[in-house]
DNA sequence: CTCCGTGCAAATACTTTGCAAAGCG
DNA sequence: CGCTTTGCAAAGTATTTGCACGGAG
């Protein structure tokens, strides 16, 4: 490799792309734009990284989408769209759960929750179009 | 085998166990479940007739928690949490995302939406005693 | 005979892991 | 030097698929 670009470079620019898109990306997809610049990177390092992320709380799962898993870089309170057409996840920023509904909840069943998946499917705005054409 | 157990007869085993049981199982669970009565049920089989019930509304997807996929016989609108001790999935039948909101967004981000997966993580009654006690 | 459902095993797809080499302080 | 991070390739796990056979109409 080149000369001194180890320690967490690569790590800081996995996770620096992460933050950086908002594309909710897959391992493989951090890979890929992440060669260009790296050309020495392993798919297994951005794997490693991707779960310390998600294990120390930097990093969210989306969760498993079409079977690959897919991550947020943004971990604040948010819930997703997936679209049955393209693929594509995209965010919702308006909360869709009432905080009360989930202390309700959490009485009612003795649940201790500690976080949520939201997560609604359809078609985007682009393959709705795109139908219509065909 | 022993006489004529085969057609349809597997396919309705599989899909009344799904209804019959309230653990959101895998296609590995419901292979060992069926195996007893079905010896010669195959787990390749088990998978196929998921994704066919599945594509026809007839069993939804939980979706793959830990790794391998979940699925649920009961297909009415309702929430479910994942406990993260155990990886026990429980139901929640309690309405947790207003209508009203569900067509605010669509009709904001202009999306069509299909379904929704709501999914609480956290911990479950008999975990949270099992932690205490340790 | 034809079609559908199946068992079995091979093949995929995604992700994890062991190990030795290399970076950083 | 000791600890961490990585590349590489092998291993692992979950799921899908090809093919030939068996049962039903």
């Amino acid at each position: 490799m080149a000369a001194r670009e180890n320690f967490s470079r690569k790590r800081e620019a996995i996770y620096g792309i992460l933050c950086g898109t908002t594309v909710h990306p897959t391992a493989e997809w951090v890979y890929e734009a992440l060669k260009p610049d790296y050309p020495d990177l392993s798919l297994g390092t951005v794997y490693r990284n991707l779960k310390k992320f998600c294990e120390s709380g930097k990093v969210r799962s989306v969760g498993v989408i079409h079977g690959q898993e897919h991550f947020d870089g943004d971990t604040t309170k948010h819930s997703h769209f997936v679209c049955t057409e393209c693929g594509r996840v995209l965010d919702i920023f308006e909360p869709v759960v009432p905080e009360e509904k989930v202390a309700e909840i959490e009485r009612m069943h003795n649940f201790r929750i500690m976080t949520e998946d939201i997560l609604f499917n359809g078609t985007c705005p682009e393959c709705q179009v795109n139908k219509a054409i065909e």
